[in-house]
Order: C-alpha cells, then sequence, then structure tokens
RNA sequence: GGGGUCGUAGGGUAGCCUGGACCAUCCUAUUACGUUCGGGACGUAGUGACCUGAGUUCGAAUCUCAGCGACCCCA
C-alpha cells in the first residue's frame, strides 16, 4: 500500500486515471492471480461498508435481511427458461466433491432467484404473509468474457445487495418497484451521485421479468454505468416454482415479485463520478474519515501543539464525527496531498498561528479555504462538511446537464455520443433501435426516462420519423 | 467474437532487436539515525526485481513454444 508522489494521469484518460486511483488511493488491488477477482483494501472495504451502512439503513424502514446459500442446485437453476437462456454462459459450476463426481452439479448463484424462489413457495402460504420483503447482501459469480474492470465488470461481484419481494397482485408488486425505485434515489442522493432512470428496451429486460427499470450514472468521459436495476418479474417466477398464497376468500392465487439490485458498481460511482486530478472526492455521508486534523509543528511548540490536537479530536469525536489525526513525522504539504488522495472531505490544520488566535483553518476538498473559531468547533466543522456535500453534489449535476444533448437526426446523434448521453425520440420499433445501436455504435438505454433535465414528451422518430416518444441512447461500461 | 501491444524490486521504467563484461539502469517507495515541518524536505547508511513451464544453447532478462496475467483498438 506504499504511496506514491507524482502527478495522476488526467481525469481525462478515464481508464487510466482510473486504474490508478483505484490503486494508490488504497480501494482495490487489482494484482490477485486471477482474472476479475479483485481484493479490497482495509480502506476500500471502509468506503464499502459506510456505503452499505447507509443502503442497509434505508432498505431496514420495511424489509429484512436474510442469508441464502451460494450453491444452488442445477435441477432449480434450469426450471425458469428465460432465466437460464440469459444467464447460461456466465454461470460457474461445481461439478466435484473432492474427487467424485457430484450428481446433481452446483451453480456459484450469479444472482439468487432460483436460490431464493423455492423457499419463498413454502414460505408463503396465505395472503397474511404477504407483502413479504427481503434481501441480503452476498458474492455473486458470473463467468465474464468481456473486460474485466475492477468494481464494475467482474468475476466475482462481493457486494452485491438484492432484494426480493412477494406480493398479492401486480399492481402491488408495481408499487413496490416505484418504492424500491424512490429508495435507489435517496440512496445516490446521500452519495451526492446524480442518477437517471428509465425503463430498459424489452430486449434489454432482466431475464424473466415483466420489465426491468435502470438507474444510469454519467461516468466523466460521458459513458453511462448503470449502477442500478428494479425488476418487475410478474408471475413468471411464481409460476416456475410454484408460490402461491390464499387469499381472503379461500382461493389458491399466484403472487407476484419484484427484485431490486445494487452492487459495488455504487462505489464505482462515487470514485468516477466526483474524482479529480488530485484522487477521490468523498461525500462525507460514506467517508472512512470525514475530517482529518493535521499538526503543524514549528520549532520548540511541539508538545504544546499536539497536546490541543488531541483535544480538538476528542471534541469532534464526541460529536459524532469519524476524525482522524495525521501525527507522522512528514512535512504538513505530504500530508495534504495524501488526504486528498484518500478523498476526505475535510482538512483541519493546527498550528502556532491558530492557537494563538484561537482559530483554526479548514479546507475542504474541493480547495475551499476557510478559518474558524476554536469556540464550539464541532459545530461549524458539521456546517462545513454539509456545505462540502452541497458543492460536489452540484458540482456533479453540473457535470451530468451539461453531458445530455437532444437530438434529432442520426448524423447528430453520432457525433454528440462522443461525449454525451443523447436524448432522442423514437418509435419503440425495434428494427429503428437495431438501426441506430449499429449506426451510431451505442445502446438504446431507455424510455419512459425521469429526470430533472429531460423532457418526456413526443416527436418523430430518429430513424423512420413516424411518431415516437422520448427516449435516452448512450455508450455503456 | 476479431486484431494488436506487453509482462524486469511495492509502483513506474532502461536493457531485449544483435545471447556473454548485468552480482541488471534511473525515478519512486521502503528501513535506521540525525536535522527538519503553514503545500510533495535533506543528509548518511541500508533493503528490494528479470511472470510460470518446457525448449534452443557452452551460456537466456534477451531467442522459440505453451500457459497465466495486463492493457489498447475494432465488432
Amino acid at each position: 500500500m506504499a504511496e506514491e508522489t507524482g502527478a495522476l494521469p488526467s481525469r481525462t484518460d478515464f481508464s487510466a486515471w482510473y486504474n490508478e486511483v483505484i490503486r494508490r488511493a488504497d480501494i482495490m488491488d487489482v494484482r490477485y492471480p486471477v482474472k476479475g477477482l479483485y481484493v479490497w483494501y482495509p480502506f476500500g472495504f471502509a468506503l464499502r461498508n459506510h456505503t452499505y451502512t447507509l443502503l442497509r439503513t434505508l432498505l431496514n424502514r420495511d424489509h429484512e435481511e436474510t442469508l441464502f446459500p451460494l450453491l444452488i442446485p442445477e435441477t432449480e437453476f434450469m426450471k425458469e427458461a428465460e432465466h437460464i437462456k440469459g444467464f447460461e454462459d456466465e454461470v460457474y459450476w461445481v461439478t466435484h466433491g473432492g474427487l467424485s463426481p457430484l450428481d446433481v452439479k452446483l451453480a456459484l448463484r450469479p444472482t439468487s432467484e432460483t436460490a431464493i424462489y423455492p423457499m419463498y413457495a413454502l414460505w408463503v402460504r396465505s395472503h397474511a404473509d404477504l407483502p413479504l420483503k427481503l434481501y441480503q447482501v452476498v458474492n455473486t459469480f458470473r463467468y465474464e468474457t468481456k473486460h474485466t474492470r475492477p468494481l464494475i465488470r467482474l468475476r466475482e461481484i462481493t457486494s452485491f445487495m438484492e432484494s426480493h419481494t412477494v406480493h398479492t397482485d401486480w399492481d402491488d408488486a408495481n408499487k413496490q418497484v416505484e418504492y424500491e425505485l424512490g429508495l435507489a434515489s435517496e440512496f445516490y442522493r446521500e452519495l451526492g451521485v446524480p442518477i437517471i432512470i428509465s425503463r430498459r428496451p424489452d430486449w434489454d429486460k432482466f431475464p424473466g421479468a415483466d420489465f426491468t427499470m435502470a438507474i444510469d450514472a454519467v461516468m466523466p468521459d460521458g459513458r453511462t454505468l448503470q449502477i442500478g436495476t428494479v425488476h418487475h418479474l410478474g408471475d413468471h417466477f411464481s409460476k416456475t416454482y410454484n408460490i402461491t398464497y390464499e387469499d381472503v376468500n379461500g382461493e389458491q392465487k399466484l403472487a407476484s415479485q419484484t427484485c431490486f439490485g445494487i452492487s459495488e458498481r455504487c462505489i464505482a460511482a462515487i470514485i468516477a463520478v466526483h474524482g479529480d486530478d488530485k484522487g477521490l472526492v468523498l461525500p462525507a455521508t460514506v467517508a472512512p474519515t470525514q475530517v482529518v486534523i493535521i499538526p503543524i509543528i514549528v520549532g520548540k511548540r511541539g508538545e504544546e501543539i499536539m497536546a490541543a490536537v488531541e483535544k480538538l479530536e476528542s471534541e469532534l469525536k464526541a460529536a459524532g464525527l469519524r476524525v482522524k489525526t495525521d501525527a507522522r513525522d512528514m512535512r504538513p504539504g505530504a500530508k495534504y496531498y495524501h488526504w486528498e488522495l484518500h478523498g476526505v472531505p475535510l482538512r483541519v490544520e493546527l498550528g502556532p498561528r491558530d492557537l494563538d488566535n484561537n482559530q483554526l483553518v479548514c479546507a475542504n476538498r474541493l480547495g475551499v479555504k476557510t478559518t474558524i473559531p476554536r469556540e464550539n468547533a464541532a459545530d461549524s466543522v458539521k456546517r462545513l462538511l454539509d456545505e462540502a456535500h452541497d458543492q460536489i453534489l452540484a458540482k456533479a449535476e453540473d457535470h451530468l446537464s451539461s453531458h445530455l444533448k437532444t437530438v434529432t437526426t442520426v448524423d447528430e446523434c453520432n457525433q454528440s455520443l462522443e461525449e454525451n448521453i443523447v436524448i432522442v425520440h423514437w418509435c419503440g420499433e425495434k428494427a429503428c433501435a437495431d438501426k441506430l445501436e449499429e449506426l451510431t455504435n451505442s445502446s438504446l438505454l431507455g424510455t419512459g426516462v425521469r429526470s430533472k433535465y429531460v423532457v418526456d414528451d413526443e416527436g418523430p422518430c430518429i430513424v423512420c420519423g413516424k411518431p415516437g416518444k422520448t427516449a435516452l441512447v448512450g455508450r455503456s461500461y
């Protein structure tokens, strides 16, 4: 975890910047000797844990956490035809126990529908058992053949939050879809990550779903990253797995289901959306260290300063802040660079001048410097952290809105896609989408776009000219 | 899916074409001690590497093949 000096690659070269920052800011070690598997450094894992604590807090309002096994018997896995088709190329199989071949092969879960739903069939008996809302945070495995990337495209997703709900009917499940979208929106607002919600086209929905709502973020280069999905499963799985309940009239009915997933791509979004040429920029909501105190030791007043720093640290900690004092034997400047690389939202300097003037010098991660009085420092620090959060959110919103372009011709679309997400009108025909995707080397991300920067209206299809509706087109990670 | 480039201390590199004088260069990191400290300190003395396997050869970081891994471009 040795640190290096010298500049990072510019963020305009996103791939190089991302790889360097992941390593130098101690997020993940990419040197594990298996393709697509990476190791969390303790600092990265602390960031992950604070982020998932936030996510759990939101979910726990009306879900309960659970844990299902990693291995799924082939017999269950193979029951839902569409679902299998969606995953058959990327499932890892356990075929042996020691040296003996297994009678029934076991899949490493690529997602847990087929592990959970046979149990749901046992658990759901009556309408009084519904709605059932459970989630788990687990690792999942997918044999990715494309270019793998830490946090973004993995063979082992280490932090997959999957929520699985069961409802009496389609409409109630649909309300749940809306609820989960709201929950995801709140989650990403807390992270300062602006999102766009849209409905994925039918050919791109989750295998076995009625429809898929997707949550996308915009990367620095204008490409999109899918950072969450909510699926309305209708009764596809409840038919297959026989999830039925007795309604108030004593009749057996098929349940309706949803599932909702967020992976460690949410961490990638925090890193990519906020980061700059100096490194990470973390929102205080999830930063492992929210405030770092740098003692400025000059001449003979070292002990006096360290005593003042200790007092300040315990005061801030008592106020509930995650604080660290950097007392290492280094130049202050070197420490500034170190903590900027690690994205710490607020730095507090305490030196002889501050001691004499009864003040503290603060600098937030965006470079805004403020001098605060020493009295009631905790209150001032909290206010500065709030302001810093507003600033990074505003910056991210600016980036998103400036990378959305509305176009009316395929040529314009192609040009704008170089560094933007593009808003078009589309008639809804797959043939037109295929043509657009082929001509512009992009994907039709979705319709029914929800974003304060996008007007969902009607207009002529960008390809065939027939009446169409607003659709989102982009290049994705 | 197709094509390309590459693998040397913890990180980044030179050396490879043309095999031997390479106990492998430089930057960074790192250890000890001392002097320092309001934006990446300095001195002195240390530490640390040729991806794996097979082959060619008197001799391989260097050539050949395979494996594993990384990056880039196109679909």
